[in-house]
RNA sequence: GGGGGUGUAGCUCAGUGGUUAGAGCGCCGGCCUGUCACGCCGGAGGUCGCGGGUUCAAGUCCCGUCAUCCUCGCCA
C-alpha cells in the first residue's frame, strides 16, 4: 500500500516554512468543525500542527474522526496575526489542505487521549488495557523518550569507561533465597523448572571470574512478591560489577555516572529539578541515628533526638519505664507544628500508630516568647530563651529536664515536638516516617531536589527472631569488612559489610557490595547463615567451584531503572514509566496474561493441578 | 496474609430506602467561515461489578464475592 509520506514532522513547522507544500503524517489529536471551515489538530510524536480543511474543496472531510491516522498534503500559511496561538509551538501557522488521505479510521476511544486534564483520572487498568492509545498521549511519549534516553547515557558513560554490556540467561536456577521466584516448567524433564532471575547477581559474579572485570546490563529482574505503587513483578536494574576494586572505587563511578546522566537528562528535557551535586555520605549507624531509617529523605533537615538520657528519671512514667527497659525516647521536630489543633496532633498521633507506635506524646512551642522563665500556673512552661511550651504532659517536667528536652530537640518558636517511646528499632520505624510525613507537609521535601546519598557499613546480618537464625542484610555473598571477620562466631551482629545502598529523597535506589572471592570466608558465612553443606552444594556449588579457581575481588551494585525515571517525572506509579506495565497481582488486561493453558500444554509439560 | 478506599452511560462523576436513575465530556444527527477545551439545537446510550439477604419497596441497608487503587507485613 502507498500514501503521501512525510516531507515534515509537524513539529518542527514555523513561519519559515511558509510557502512550503509539505506532506504530514499523523494523528487527527482534535477536529473543530465550523461548518464554513475545518480545523484538525494533527499530531505526531513531535508535536502538534492546526490543518486548516475546506468543506466545499473536501466534502468527505467528515471521514476524519479523532484519533484516526491520516496523511495530509497541505500549504504551510502564516496565520494571520490575530489567529496566531501562542500557547502552541507551531502556532504562528497553520496547513491549508490541499488533498488528505484517512490511513487508519478510529471507532470512538475508550478514555479521552488528547485531554491530559481528564486523563489523570482515567481508570488505571482501562489505560493498561488500551496502552496503545494511552501511550499516544504526549506525556506518555515523552516518558518513553527520557527512559530510553537515560538507558542510552547509562550505556554509553559505561562503554566510555572500559565497560562491556553481556546479557545473561532468563532461563535460569531457582535460588530460594528472598523473594518468590517466577518459575517455568522444564518439558523434556517433568517436575523440574527453569527460575527467572531476581537478579543477574550470580551471572555477573561468575562474569568476573571470567576476566571480564568490567561488566553491566540493563537487565530485566523477576519477584514474585504482593505489588505496591513502586514495585512490578518485573523491574529492569542496570547491573554492574567490577573486579579488583574496593568499595571506594564502585561508589565514584556510581557517583560520577549519577551526577553526569541525571544533570544531562535534566537539562535535555528541561525538568523542573535542580542540578545535583556529589553523594553526601551516611554509615548504616548514623543514618539509623539521625533519621531512623537507612533510606533517609536529605531534601531537608529535621534529624531525630534522643530524650533517652534526658528523660529516664522523669515523673512521667511512660518514658521512665521505657528507659529503665532499655528503650528508647525519641522525637523529631515538626516546624510550623504548633499551630495544630488537638483533633490534628491526634491524627498525627494515628499515623504513628499505623506503624506500631503505642502512642506519641507532644509539646507544642507558641510563636510568641513568654516573659518570665520557668513554670507556669496555667501548667504550660517558658524556657531560659523564652520558648513557650504547652502540651498535657508538660507538667510532669521539671525546669531542668524541660530545658534538656528543648536543648535536645533544637526546638523553635512554632515547632511542635513529636516524641515516640520504645525499642531504639521501633521509635525509629515510627519517626522516620513521621519525619518524612512533616516534609511533605511543611514541603522541606522541595520537590525540585534530588538528594541522592550513600548509606555504607550496613552489619552483614541481622537477627531473624522468627526462624530463629541470622540472615544475609544483603545476600550471602557479601563481603564482611576484614576487621570485623574477627566478630563471626562471637558476634555476628557487630560484623559490618562492605554494602552500600544509594538513596534518593527517601526511596532505595541502588545496592550493592563487595563480594567474598574466598571459598573459606565464603563457607565461614554460610555457616553463620546456618545453611549446611548439602544446600550449599545444591543451590551454590557452581558459584564455590568457580572461585576456586583464581575467582578476583570484586564487587557491583545495581540501580533501580524504573525509579531512576520516576524521580525525574516526579511519578508516584511505577506504571507510569513503564511501556507495558501489569495491574494488580501480576495482571496484564491488554494481553490477558496469565491465561490457561490448553490441555495439550499440560500434558506435554508432565503437569497437573492438584486440586 | 491484614487494613482502608473505589466500583452507576464510552470516560469522569452526582444520586435522603420511595415516580421513568441524572450531569459534564464523548458519540450520533442538524446548524455554523477563524476555531484552537469552538459554539448552538436535538438525539441515542444503563446487567447501578457479581451473588444472596432484609423490606410493601434496594443504586441506596446487611452478608458474601470479584476487580481495582492505596497501605501494613513481605520484597536475600
Amino acid at each position: 500500500m502507498s500514501f503521501a509520506q512525510r516531507t515534515h514532522a509537524c513539529g518542527e513547522l514555523r513561519a519559515t516554512h511558509a510557502g512550503n507544500q509539505v506532506i504530514l503524517n499523523g494523528w487527527a489529536h482534535r477536529v473543530r468543525d465550523l461548518g464554513g471551515v475545518c480545523f484538525v489538530d494533527l499530531r505526531d510524536r513531535t508535536g502538534i500542527a492546526q490543518v486548516v480543511i475546506d468543506p466545499v474543496a473536501h466534502p468527505t472531510y467528515g471521514e476524519i474522526r479523532s484519533e484516526c491516522s491520516l496523511s495530509v498534503v497541505g500549504t504551510v500559511r502564516e496565520r494571520s496575526p490575530e489567529t496566531k496561538n501562542p500557547n502552541m509551538t507551531t502556532g504562528d501557522i497553520e496547513i491549508v489542505v490541499d488533498q488528505f488521505s484517512v490511513l487508519g479510521p478510529a471507532k470512538p476511544l475508550p478514555f479521552p487521549v488528547s485531554d491530559e486534564e481528564q486523563m489523570s483520572n482515567v481508570n488505571e487498568e482501562l489505560r493498561v488495557k488500551h496502552r496503545y492509545l494511552d501511550l499516544r498521549r504526549p506525556s506518555m511519549y515523552r516518558r518513553l523518550a527520557l527512559r530510553a534516553a537515560a538507558v542510552g547515557k547509562l550505556r554509553r558513560y559505561l562503554d566510555d569507561r572500559g565497560f562491556i554490556e553481556v546479557e545473561t540467561p532468563i532461563f535460569t536456577k531457582s535460588t530460594p533465597e528472598g523473594a518468590r521466584d517466577y518459575l517455568v516448567p522444564y518439558r523434556l524433564d517433568p517436575g523440574k523448572f527453569y527460575a527467572l532471575p531476581q537478579s543477574p547477581q550470580q551471572y555477573k559474579q561468575l562474569l568476573m571470574v571470567a576476566g571480564i572485570e568490567r561488566y553491566y546490563q540493563i537487565a530485566k529482574c523477576f519477584r514474585d512478591e504482593a505489588q505496591r505503587s513502586d514495585r512490578q513483578p518485573e523491574f529492569t536494574q542496570l547491573d554492574l560489577e567490577m573486579s579488583f576494586v574496593t568499595q571506594e572505587d564502585i561508589l565514584s563511578l556510581i557517583e560520577g555516572m549519577t551526577v553526569s546522566v541525571i544533570n544531562d537528562l535534566i537539562e535535555e528535557f528541561d525538568l523542573p529539578k535542580d542540578k545535583i551535586e556529589g553523594f553526601k555520605r551516611l554509615t548504616f549507624d548514623e543514618s539509623m541515628h539521625l533519621y531512623g531509617c537507612d533510606k533517609p529523605d536529605l531534601r531537608f533537615g529535621l534529624p531525630l533526638f534522643d530524650l533517652t538520657d534526658a528523660v529516664k528519671e522523669s515523673a512521667f512514667g511512660v518514658f521512665r519505664s521505657t528507659a529503665e527497659a532499655g528503650g528508647s525516647i525519641r522525637g523529631v521536630r515538626y516546624p510550623g507544628g504548633g499551630h495544630l489543633s488537638r483533633k490534628e496532633v491526634g491524627q498525627l498521633e494515628d499515623f504513628c500508630k499505623e506503624f506500631g507506635a503505642k502512642g506519641m506524646a507532644s509539646f507544642s512551642i507558641g510563636d510568641e516568647l513568654g516573659a518570665e522563665a520557668g513554670s507556669q500556673a496555667d501548667g504550660t512552661y517558658v524556657s531560659t530563651h523564652g520558648l513557650h511550651v504547652r502540651g498535657s504532659i508538660v507538667k510532669f517536667f521539671p525546669p531542668h529536664e524541660m530545658e534538656a528536652i528543648l536543648d535536645a530537640a533544637q526546638a523553635e518558636r512554632g515547632d511542635l515536638l513529636c516524641i515516640v517511646a520504645d525499642v531504639y528499632a521501633a521509635a525509629n520505624n515510627v519517626l522516620y516516617r513521621l519525619r518524612h510525613e512533616i516534609g511533605r507537609r511543611t514541603g522541606l521535601a522541595d520537590k525540585r531536589k534530588l538528594a541522592f546519598c550513600f548509606v555504607v557499613d550496613f552489619p552483614l546480618v541481622e537477627w531473624n527472631p522468627e526462624a530463629n537464625r541470622w540472615d544475609s542484610t544483603h545476600h550471602p555473598f557479601t563481603s564482611p569488612k576484614t576487621e570485623d571477620l574477627q566478630y563471626i562466631e562471637s558476634d555476628p551482629g557487630r560484623i559490618r559489610a562492605d554494602c552500600y545502598d544509594v538513596v534518593c529523597n527517601g526511596t532505595e535506589w541502588a545496592s550493592g557490595s563487595i563480594r567474598i572471592h574466598r571459598p573459606d570466608i565464603q563457607e565461614r558465612c554460610f555457616r553463620l547463615l546456618g545453611i549446611d553443606e548439602e544446600t550449599i552444594k545444591a543451590r551454590f556449588g557452581h558459584i564455590i567451584e568457580a572461585f576456586e579457581y583464581g575467582a578476583p575481588p570484586h564487587g557491583g551494585i545495581a540501580p533501580g531503572i524504573d525509579r531512576m525515571i520516576m524521580f525525574l517525572t516526579d511519578d508516584e506509579n511505577i506504571r507510569e514509566v513503564i511501556a507495558f506495565p501489569k495491574v494488580g497481582q501480576g495482571y496484564d488486561p491488554m494481553m490477558d496474561a496469565p491465561s490457561a493453558i490448553d490441555p495439550m500444554q499440560w500434558a506435554e509439560m508432565g503437569l497437573r493441578l492438584s486440586q
